[in-house]
This record gives C-alpha cells, sequence and structure tokens, in this order.
DNA sequence: CGGCCGCTTGACCTACCTCAACTTATGTGG
DNA sequence: CCACATAAGTTGAGGTAGGTCAAGCGGCCG
C-alpha cells in the first residue's frame, strides 16, 4: 500500500449565503448530533458551520494533523484508517451520512479520513463548537452521546475481526451497510468502496474477499450487479451466516 | 464457554463514614475523571460516590442490565466482554486502576463486566452524576475524554486482530500490560488473567497463546515464573516484534 | 490422597494467505 | 469514438499459520 496521497484538506467552500438553505434540506437533520439541536438554536450552530466538498479519493485529513476541526458527513461515503509505524495501514470504518467525524487524542486527529465517494461536510471549527458546548450543554450530551456509539462499533468490530470467519464476515459487513443505507427493507446496497478496502477491513485478503462473494453469489445469498452493486436475495440466510 | 454464573451485583458496600479517607488515599487519585475533579470539589463528587469491593470472579453487571450506575475501578483488574446471539462470547477489553466502566447504550449497559482478581470500585448513580454533570461541566469533559480513550485502545485493538499474527498480538499484549502497570520501566508484569482469558481478548486460542509464550520464553524473550508472573527480558525485541 | 482446573505439548487438518495468470472495468489522449 | 494504459476484480494452485482434538502435567483444595 503506497503512502497517501499528500492532497489533504481541499475543500471547495461554499458561498456563506447558501449555508443556511442547504443545512435545512440536509438529509442528515434529525439524525447526527448537530440535527437535534440545531433544531432549537439553529441560529448559532450555524454561525460558526461551514459547508464543504471533497472529491472522491481525496484526504480530508491525516492521522496526527492537528485536529482544528470536527466535521459531520452530510453525503457521500468516507474511509477512516490507521497507520502503524511499520507502514502498514488499517481502514478501521466507513462512514456515512449523519456520521460524527474528527475524533482527537491529545490534540491530533486519531485517524485519516478519506473520501470514497463524493462528499459534503458540515466542517466546524473545533474552539468555536467547545465554546458552543460550554454554552449549551446538551450540545455536549449529542457529540458524547455520537462518540459513545462509535465505540460500540468500535467493539462490534473487534467482535468481528475476533472470531469470525472470512464469510461470516463478508455476510456481517453486507447486513451492516444494508442497514446503515436503505433503512432495514431495502434489497440492494451500493458499495462505493472497492474489494481491497472492504477487504482491509474485514481482516482478510483482497483474494479471499472475492472468492467470498463469489461464492455467496453462486449459493444464490446476493445477486452482483457490476462488483459495486449487490441485491440481497436471501436476507434470512445471510443473517445465519453472519451469526456463525 | 458457559454462561456466566447469575451472581451480579454482589457488592460489599462499605460503611459511609470511611468513605472520604479511602478516596483520598485512593491510589488513582488524578488520574481517573473523577480524579482531576475531586480535587476541586471533593466533597460534592463524595456525596454521590458509594466504595465497593468485589470478589474475584464475580460479575459486576451483565451486558443488557440497565445502565444504573457507572463506576471507577480503583484498584484491581477487571475483565469485560460481549456476548453474540449465537452464544460465543468475546472478551473485549481489560481494565486497572482509575479506568472507568458502564457505558450504556440505549439505557442498557454495552458489555459485561467481571472481577478477575479482587477489586475495589467507586460506584455513582448514573443519574446522580449526570445531575452533577450538568452543575460542573468540566465533570461531562473528563468523563467524555475517558471514552474517548476507551474508543482509542478499541480502535487500537481492531487494528490488532485486523492483521497481526499471533506472536505479535502476544507482543503487543505483553508491552500494553507492561506499559498500563509499572509505567515504563518496570521488567516484570503479573498477569491475573488465566491463558484462556488473554486468547479470547487476542482472538486465537488457548494453545496457540500458550505456544506463543513457550517460544518467547525459548527465545528468551521473556522469563517465566509460573505462568502468571512475566519477566520482560528483551523488551527492544518485543517492540521489534509487536510492530510486525 | 484424589479430583479438578489451568496449562502445556504433540499430531493432524483446514481455512486462509501467497503468488501468479487472466479478465473486466475505468479512464485518458489522439 | 476508439486504442491503449492502468487499476480493479476474478480464478487457480500450492503452502502455512493456526485451529482442532487428544493426551499428559502440575498446582490447589477439599
Amino acid at each position: 500500500m503506497k503512502p497517501v496521497a499528500p492532497q489533504c484538506n481541499i475543500l471547495s467552500v461554499l458561498p456563506t449565503e447558501s449555508k443556511r438553505a442547504l443545512c435545512e434540506r440536509c438529509e442528515v437533520n434529525g439524525l447526527s448530533f448537530c440535527g437535534a439541536f440545531g433544531k432549537a438554536h439553529s441560529d448559532r450552530l450555524q454561525e460558526i458551520t461551514t459547508q464543504a466538498r471533497l472529491g472522491a479519493k481525496q484526504t480530508l485529513f491525516m492521522e496526527g494533523d492537528p485536529a482544528e476541526y470536527i466535521f459531520t458527513l452530510a453525503a457521500g461515503m468516507m474511509e477512516i484508517s490507521r497507520h502503524k509505524p511499520s507502514g502498514r495501514r488499517q481502514i478501521i470504518g466507513f462512514l456515512g451520512a449523519a456520521d460524527f467525524l474528527g475524533l482527537a487524542h491529545a490534540g491530533c486527529y486519531a485517524y485519516t479520513a478519506t473520501a470514497i465517494s463524493d462528499v459534503a461536510l458540515c466542517r466546524f471549527r473545533r474552539r468555536s463548537f467547545e465554546a458552543l458546548m460550554n454554552e449549551f450543554p446538551e450540545l455536549e450530551h449529542g457529540l458524547f452521546k455520537a462518540v459513545s456509539n462509535e465505540l460500540v462499533e468500535s467493539q462490534n468490530q473487534s467482535l468481528m475481526l475476533g472470531q469470525k470467519k472470512a464469510e461470516e464476515r463478508v455476510a456481517s459487513f453486507l447486513l451492516w451497510q444494508l442497514r446503515k443505507s436503505g433503512g432495514d427493507h431495502a434489497e440492494s446496497i451500493d458499495l462505493p468502496m472497492t474489494r481491497g478496502q472492504i477487504a482491509d477491513y474485514l481482516g482478510i485478503t483482497i483474494e479471499t474477499a472475492s472468492r467470498t462473494f463469489t461464492a455467496l453469489k453462486e449459493r444464490e445469498f446476493i445477486g452482483l450487479t457490476g462488483s459495486h452493486k449487490v441485491n440481497i436475495c436471501n436476507r434470512d440466510g445471510l443473517e445465519m451466516l453472519a451469526e456463525g
């Protein structure tokens, strides 16, 4: 895996006047921590909000950068990854609409964040956000909840990597994506990430990931329309597989 | 793995009058989130603190129980674990002095907590603690930081389970325990947990864990005095191994 | 003393990794 | 719009780390 291209922070910041309109239309209102709070104190939050966009494959920030901003992902998908001194890298999560982004450890970002598809973000200067949190404790509650959820997710991930077999991992991953994207009733999912990224996240090789997709297709658990479009044919079956 | 014995919440609550004395002597003051805060508002915190003890192998709470309390671990070691519907269980962490305990998800504990050695805890009723947080935002900051650290830990765990080999896992585990227990200079560590618990946590089998310990001993990276006492003979070597 | 539990060691087996060839998408310049 | 280059994905063959099963060892407690 080559080093990440140094094209960080390429943000095309949108004109100020459109901010409110964008935020009110924002698909994630009511879901992310800013949504609930924004209803009550919309104007105060907007004062410190910057809308931003980022193209696919661009890096928003790198692990270890000073953590000046925090973000909410409004649309699109991003990956977050961490590096080992040895140079090895692992994707530790995929983020979708309404997810929080920008956890800091000792003042620096704890992971690298890269766009998988084109994305839209709300950006908050950390200092301003902290000031607002001091003023409105419910905002801090919201952020706290977001981090708690992230922690539970991460522990799920540990569970998975700790004991599941390749097939169980892929099945879990597909169901997780299904839940995240289309509510519970959708039957097809779009996977903007590559097989390589999925494999990395699941702790298996590209080849094993690919073989497993093929096997699931052959056994008619899923259908594949190109490699980024998956139809769930036998959801209950997948749930069985995922449990192990 | 048999189901956890239903001996939850067996707390021998200490007499009230000794609370302050205990807290002031508490080894973890200054480390845990209550420590820093306690210096300034010691009396307010103590009002809602209950000191408690728990014997080895006893369960403090189970995943899914209503999360009425939160805890700080003052002395001893605990394991936290999660269950899959299938009945499989995985240890997702070991907690030591100063660690926070009691993360809730939707009002219920997100994991099961069990004492490995005899432990001493500070217990706070969640509602009281939340009230105090509303009054003193810096207390919420402290808790927030504790959860953030837990998240980073958990992500480290994912990194490990995702790509490390058995030997790298054991080496990382030993170094992590070393750092946690004796500062950076200690040369021996006490591992109160069994090989089975270590293996579970590291996502390998008991046999592999045992073989790896033996191999590390044979190659003189470590020395073993009984199976719960480890001497670090070649720390740099271990660091190399751990990185992979 | 005897039973139990945690730990170790050995022999075998399999799921997954590695290496390699090939096919299919994606994108770029003429 | 096609030709070519490059990246992503699939498939096969073979090797290995670590899982599984089974037996033996040592300490601890009744």
